[in-house]
This record gives structure tokens, C-alpha cells and sequence, in this order.
DNA sequence: AACTCCGTTCGGTACAGCCGAACGAGATTC
DNA sequence: GAATCTCGTTCGGCTGTACCGAACGGAGTT
């Protein structure tokens, strides 16, 4: 994984013991089943032991962290898994796809998600695996990237070039794999094809030996709220399926877009003659 | 609900601010999807506003919150869900439960869920619904009382009796329905009952007209990891039924041993010969 | 247009949190 | 079995930061 180290300094902004309590959080998760040593949690801010020490038991009675003993070692907490819990619960959507991602797996034996836009990313919520031997790295409340993933695909596909070009330049083309698409005209002609079929299709784009389709779906005002999506291995799925996949999981995106308290008549992904009406807000 | 507003001061220990930002975190999972305004931020905190808004500014950098404009008001960000899930993965017993407890639910048509022990006291990790209609306040990462739940008496029935005197000391024995055991003898008398049965039942203990049934299930060295339990509406369960489902679920516990690397050798509480771990707060 | 209500910014100051040193328990080695 | 080492934990003094209060600016309301 090519993960950055610099978690821990947001630098100017913030209050310290703050920022260094979270940065500890953040070393225990990363720290895996292991968990942290004090020794460890010290290194990791570059403070005093002693300072560590108040910050880890401050932490652990909140809960956000537990002591594991003997010769304690700190690991994520349970309340992080409340917290974590009642995000979803704050969040309509992940309560009412749930039955959804259920269906669809059952259906064509995948791992579903759904995601949420923020600023053009999806975020995932929830996740049901499929039956499978094979498990995906797919973390809850994880920003995938959008031009690599087919639920970012299908959110951007509602928008119009011009955003797109937007949220591309703010976020980076970054390439995944070979397969990865890193211009922005590129991205452009693979989001026509999508609105063209009305479904996303990540062809090994954002890790090799692995495909995504996705659908999204809105609001009872017709914007993009989030998509659905499945991930599998790209040997199991001959071009048949795909097309057989991508209608189901469109399907139940527009279902979900129903249970919202959304209309399908106006502006679905399917009908590429989207009037670019200039959005407010 | 009957919240304790004292969440903010754990008093003498722990490092001032952290306290006060985690507080926040709280109050934001509180307050619902509502969120928190900046005013009410500093009101639960007792603090000036320019405090508050630091300390809320920290938390969004770090995606502990998020701000939904306009107005910004303050609500749970993902990295909340991103954590709850890692604590998830960390604990192998979430990961193995999951499709035994998909099992239940199909065979029982309830809820089920999976706790670990934690000082005594069931932690729920994992849940799949049922099909009903009725859901049940079942947040992950929530500690239930060890003497009103199945889960709990699962557990303590695994204890011996100076052990499950020494909990009720710490815990007390609060009473959540009219049919709440608050009386040591009477919970002792229950674990031997459920011993005999090899699964606990909480009729009605923990709320009016529902009920658990809980098995517990232990690792390589027959210690108590935690506990496996269906809950449902008590009118939909004529004592036939109650049977047939505790069956079920004494034998998905044990599977879950067996998945552990368990071995289901009898003797749960006499070969246990700690007593418990010495420590003082 | 004036008023009000919030969120946001900006310094000065008190005190909270940081550090370093010393203590004690467990493990490891000879 | 004693000595040594490592690591967690406690304590007090100093420093710098996080807190407060006041002032600013924008949005909605009368």
C-alpha cells in the first residue's frame, strides 16, 4: 500500500493534543492485531513517553482505544465500533440498501457496496460479501478515487464535462493499474459509453484481476446521491455476464432511487441527452 | 433516553482537551442527524465558542466529523465508519461469525447477534437482521448488563459463582423490566438452570415483550470469548419453539468454537482456576 | 435599512500539558 | 540466584499552547 505517514500533522490548524491523540488512534489502527506499545506510540509522535502515556489513557477511557494485557498494549476500542455504527444509522442510505446489496449479491454471487458522493468521491458505507472464497480490501468510509472505480464512474456520469474536468484537476488522474485511465478526454469518452448503457464498468482499472460495475442513483430532486456497486475477479466474468450484472445492479439502483422517494422519469443515466442546465447551490 | 450528560469529565485524568474533543464526538452522535451547531458545541462543553470551534476544526481535519453547510452543523464523519469497521477486522471472531450468524437468522428468522466479553459484560460486534418488520435497538460496540441479557448469563454461566458475585458487585444489578433478576441468588440459580440447558433465555429481562436466547462459545483453552443470540418478539414464541431455537443456537456456538480452534471439552467454570486479573484502577 | 443571530478571526494571558528523571516490576542472562 | 536490562508508570517544575473575550462580517428577519 502506498500509504502516507503524515497522518499525523495537519499541521497549522488544529489543537495539539488533539491532533497527537488521533494520530494515535490512527498508529493503533494501522498497528493491526498487534496493537501499540507505549514505547511505540511515543516513537510514532516523536513525544516523551510520559506524554504518550496521558494521551493513551485518556483515550482508553473513552473507549476509543483498549488495553490489551499483559504488558499492555493499546488497540482499537469499542467505541470506535458504536461510532462507526451509528454513522451508518445517521445516514438513510446505508439503512435502506441494505436489503438491496443483500439481493444483489445473492443475485450474481458478488461482493456489493454502496457509496455516497462526497466532493465527487465515493465514499463506501456498507458492504455485503459475496459467498466466495476470495475477499476484497474494501473498508467502510473509504474514499476510492473517482476516475478508477466504477461507482466514481457512475456518480460522475451525472455530471456534466465541465465538473468533471473540475473534480479531475483537484483530485488527480493517479494511475491504479495499466488499465487506469489518466487523461481527462479519456474519461470524458468512457462516462458517454456509461450514460450510453447505464451502467459503470471498471475493467481492471482500479487493482489488476479485478472488475467493478456500478449504477447510481438520486435524489427525489434527481441528484446524484451515491451508486451501487459489485466487485469480482475478472476471469469469472465473460462479456455475457458483465451485461447481465450491469442491468441487475442498474435495476436496483433505480430501486433504491424509488425507495428514496425518487422519480425515475426525469434525467435517468440511460439517456444521454442530458440538458446542461447550469445548477444552483 | 436516560443519558448521563457526564460524558465530558472523566474529572482528574486524562489530558483536558482531548476530553473535551471526544465529548464532542459524543454529543454529535447524540444529537442525531440533526447535528451540532457551533453554539450548541460550546454550550455542552461549558466553553467559549472560539474553543469549541477549534476543537470542532480538529475533528473535521482528522474526519471525525464532517460539516454539512449551510450553517454548518456538526455530524459523524467517516472515518468514524472507517475505524468501527478495522476494529471489526481486528477481532477474528466478527470476521468467522458472519456467516453463522447469517445462518441463525435464516433458520430462525431473527436477529442474531455475536458478543465478545469485556470485563464480564457482552460487547455486540456483529448483527444480521431479521426478516420482520420490527427492528430491534441493536447498536454495535454496546456493552449489555451481564444479568438482563441471554448473551450476558451465556457468559456468566461459564464463571463460577464467587466470579459472577464479584461482577454483580461491580455492576449491579439494575433492573430494566419487572421480570429483571435483582437478586444474586436468583441469577446464580438461573446460570445453573442455563447450564443444564446449554443455552441462556432472557424473557423479557432486558425490555417488555422481548426476548434472547444466548449460547457462549471459548477458545483453544475452554476460556469464555463470548456469546452467540437470536433475539424476537416474545408473543411470536410459544416455549415449544423456544426450545428448538436454543438448540440452534447452542449448536452454532459451538461450530463457532470448533471454527476457533476450540475443543467442546465439558468443565466450564470449575478447571478455570484464575480468578481474575489483578488490577486496580 | 437597521437589527439580530451566528460563525469566524485575532491577540494576551494563565495554566495545562509536556518533558526528563527517577522508581518498580518482569523478563533475561550469566 | 543475583545482576542487568527493558519497559511501564509516577512526579514536579517549566514552557508554550490552548483558552478566553472581544471584535468582525455575512445572512436572514422585521
Amino acid at each position: 500500500m502506498r500509504e502516507d505517514r503524515t497522518v499525523a500533522a495537519p499541521a497549522s490548524n488544529g489543537v495539539r493534543s488533539v491532533n497527537r491523540a488521533l494520530a494515535l488512534v490512527d498508529a493503533a489502527a494501522m498497528a493491526g492485531q498487534g496493537g501499540l506499545s507505549l514505547g511505540d506510540a511515543a516513537e510514532a509522535l516523536g513525544v516523551a513517553k510520559s506524554t504518550a502515556f496521558n494521551l493513551l489513557k485518556t483515550l482508553v477511557a473513552h473507549g476509543y482505544l483498549r488495553e490489551e494485557r499483559p504488558g499492555p498494549r493499546y488497540l482499537l476500542g469499542m467505541s470506535l465500533m458504536r461510532l462507526g455504527d451509528l454513522v451508518g444509522q445517521h445516514l438513510p442510505v446505508a439503512e435502506m440498501s441494505r436489503a438491496l446489496l443483500r439481493e444483489l449479491t445473492a443475485a450474481t454471487g458478488l461482493t456489493s457496496r454502496v457509496a455516497v458522493v462526497d466532493d465527487g468521491c465515493p465514499v463506501f458505507l456498507e458492504r455485503v460479501d459475496g459467498p466466495g472464497m476470495v475477499r476484497f480490501h474494501t473498508p467502510l468510509g473509504f474514499r476510492e478515487a473517482p476516475h478508477a472505480s466504477a461507482a466514481g464512474k457512475a456518480i460522475l456520469a451525472t455530471y456534466d464535462d465541465a465538473r468533471v474536468r473540475a473534480i479531475c484537476e483537484a483530485e488527480g488522474l493517479v494511475p491504479h493499474t495499466r488499465s487506469t485511465i489518466d487523461t481527462v478526454d479519456g474519461l470524458l469518452a468512457d462516462l458517454e459509453q456509461t450514460r450510453a448503457r447505464g451502467f459503470a464498468v471498471d475493467d481492471e482499472e482500479a487493482a489488476e484481476g479485478v472488475f467493478c460495475v456500478g449504477a447510481a442513483f438520486s435524489d427525489h430532486q434527481g441528484r446524484c446521491l451515491g451508486a451501487l456497486s459489485v466487485t469480482g475477479i475478472r476471469a469469472e466474468a465473460p462479456p455475457s455476464r458483465l451485461l447481465q450484472i450491469g442491468q441487475l445492479v442498474r435495476e436496483h439502483a433505480d430501486r433504491l432511487t424509488k425507495d428514496m422517494g425518487g422519480h425515475l422519469n426525469e434525467v435517468p443515466a440511460s439517456l444521454d441527452t442530458r440538458p446542461r442546465r447550469g445548477e444552483r447551490g
